[in-house]
Order: C-alpha cells, then sequence, then structure tokens
DNA sequence: GCATATATGTACCGATCTGTACACTTACGT
DNA sequence: ACGTAAGTGTACAGATCGGTACATATATGC
C-alpha cells in the first residue's frame, strides 16, 4: 500500500533511460526529469545499477502483460494469436516515441553475459519464450518448441529492423513469413 | 598508399568498441589499448564521433565482404547461398568474442534517426538487403524483395537472440524457418 | 643537411559522471 | 504535542569525460 515516490521514480527513470538510453542518461538528467531530488534516489537505490534493474523489471512486467493480452484481444484461437503477435508488434512500432527492444538496447550497453543488466534481459526473453512455446502447444501444433523459437527470431528481427529506419513494413513481412511457418506445423 | 597509423588506430578501436560499447569506451581507454597517442587520434578525427564513423564504415565493409564470401564458399547456386548464410553467421556466433552486431549496438546507443551514427548503421542494413535481395533475384525465386525481408529478419534476430544468452541454437534455428520460406518461394 | 610531416608525452581545461554529507522541511502516528 | 520517517536542496568529493596546448622526437624527401 504504499505506491507513490518509489514507483514514480522508477516508471519515469523507465521513460528517461528508453529515451536516451543507459549510459547516456546521468543521475542530475533523472533529477532534472522526475522532479525527484538526488537524496531520495540514492535512499531508494544503492548504484544506478540497482535503478537500471528495477526498470527493467518493470519493463518486463508491463511489456509482457501489455503483449499477452493484445495478442487475446486481436485473436480468439491460440494458433491466431501466435500470428496476431505480430500485429500487437505493428501497433508498438508505431507509436510516436517508438525505440527498440529496452532489454536489446540493455544487453548492447551491457555486454558482458555475466552483468546482472545482461542476465535480466536474457531472462525476460526466457519468460517470452516459454509462453508463446505454451502457445504452441495449446494450439496443437507440432514441434511447438522450435516453432515458438523461430517466430521470436522474427519478432526480435523486426524489433530490431523497425528501429533501424527500415522503409518498409517489418511487423507486415514477419508476419507473412509467420503464417507460413504455422501452417507448415498445423499438418 | 599510407596504410600504417590511421587505419592501425582504426582497427584496433573497432575492437576496443566492439568489446566494451561506444560510450563506455573512453579515449584514455583507447589511448591505453591502442598505444597510439591521443594527440596523434585528434590529428585524424576530430571528434569520436567521427572516429566511430570511421569504424563502422571498416566494420561495414570487412562484415559484408566476411558474409558474401562465406556464402559463395559455401553454396554454390545463389539459392543454397541464401541458406548458407545461416551457416556463415553460426560460425560468426560460435567465435570467442562475438558480441553481436555492431550496427545494432551503435543503434542502440544513438538512437536518433537522424544522428549519423544511426544514419550510417541503417545504411549497412539497406547494403545488405540489397545484396540479399538481388541473390533472390539470381535463385529465380518469386517475391525476392519481401523473401529477402524475411530472411533478413531470421538474421537480425538470430544475431540478438545469440547474445542475450540463449541455450538453443539461434542460426540452426533461422536456418530451418529459412529452409521452408525459400521452398516456398521457390514454385 | 635540412625542411616538413607525423608521431609522442604530459599536463591541463571545463564539463559531467556517480555517489555522499548535511541541514532543513513536511507529514503522520500515537 | 512530539518523535519518526520520508522528502528536499545544495554543495561537494573524486573520478572520468571529450578535447586542447605545447614542447619534443622521429622519419622521409629533396
Amino acid at each position: 500500500m504504499r505506491p507513490t515516490k518509489r514507483d514514480e521514480l522508477v516508471q519515469k527513470a523507465l521513460q528517461a533511460f528508453y529515451r536516451n538510453g543507459f549510459h547516456a542518461t546521468g543521475m542530475d538528467m533523472l533529477v532534472a526529469e522526475t522532479g525527484i531530488s538526488k537524496t531520495s534516489m540514492y535512499k531508494h537505490f544503492r548504484t544506478k545499477e540497482d535503478l537500471i534493474l528495477a526498470v527493467l523489471r518493470l519493463r518486463d512486467e508491463k511489456f509482457r502483460n501489455w503483449l499477452y493480452r493484445r495478442m487475446e484481444e486481436l485473436a480468439d484461437t491460440p494458433q491466431e494469436q501466435l500470428i496476431a503477435m505480430f500485429d500487437a508488434l505493428d501497433e508498438w512500432f508505431g507509436e510516436p516515441g517508438y525505440k527498440g527492444c529496452m532489454f536489446i538496447k540493455a544487453s548492447s550497453e551491457y555486454q558482458e553475459a555475466s552483468h546482472p543488466i545482461h542476465k535480466q534481459s536474457a531472462d525476460h526473453k526466457r519468460l517470452l519464450e516459454s509462453h508463446i512455446t505454451e502457445l504452441a502447444e495449446k494450439a496443437g501444433l507440432s514441434e511447438p518448441g522450435a516453432l515458438a523459437r523461430q517466430l521470436l527470431l522474427l519478432k526480435e528481427g523486426s524489433i530490431v529492423t523497425a528501429h533501424l529506419g527500415s522503409t518498409s513494413d517489418p511487423a507486415q513481412d514477419a508476419k507473412a513469413a509467420a503464417v507460413r511457418l504455422v501452417d507448415l506445423h498445423s499438418r
């Protein structure tokens, strides 16, 4: 029952890090953008790294919730939901402030596999894989694990491509490929 | 006919940036790692950004040369070469110091689409798309542009996934999907 | 031999980085 | 009414950032 300051900080820090990157966003900039004093920040989080980890936890929760819900809203059956993932992504790519995947960026700035930030980003991807695999199982598709991994490759590829100044529509390209792959696993 | 110092700097800076990231690699670290004096660096490049742009130019040249050549070495026909791209990627992912795609990382640290570093990273991806599209045309496959984009989504996805602590083998997953997609375009 | 170009080493500038110290204010529970 | 918790503002430490100044060394071309 204590939402306020700490959560407000994490939420606003999320936006700042997403917009500017992790190294490029200093604690003083966070003070300016959040209106929260630096003393308070360091009372809640011992280091900048701890704050980033909290930000990534929030992002993981928000993103997965959003994606899963949107997939369910857009389609009824598990098989159609797998395809609808790319319609959801398309919506995301079209948002004004779209700047790619926060976890890909985190792992780009903290590259060592042993780094906590890198590990937590990897956790996010693993949770996604579990969920998509389950969905492929529910859909009764063959080789659900392999199919899920392939669909997620299309997802990651489209996320990156949508951020890297593509002229085409990566989500639609990915969807077209996904339709074919799912079809091949449905018989 | 003046290879030496400048090229040596760019080459060693490439390794340092690839290993540590762009923001995280300071000019003093480059002095320590390259053995080249800071004065010399700033005689060749007016700013760190200029150096990074030169590094990305070198990376673009080296990477595309390597990939195109490897695809030709691994397969004879254009159609097989498209598939062989994923065997080449597999070799890359297995290298000791593999840390993902330098251009994805560059665009993660310099996110604004208008930023020169971001734009140059986008150029690299466009050059790849042209080449793969041409290859799909030579192979006589239907909708070569769409197929090329789909294969590149798999490529980018596997590059990211290989860096983000995947337990599976992203290049092989991508290859399996690519085989199916190419097959669907070959009739 | 000597000018010129290219390299080096070191010291430094001002700005910014993460993180801390300290004195002050506000709100709340009992 | 009063103690405690939580927040604020400012100033600063120590390190590092990108970039420069300046004096020196080394090589090459004519």
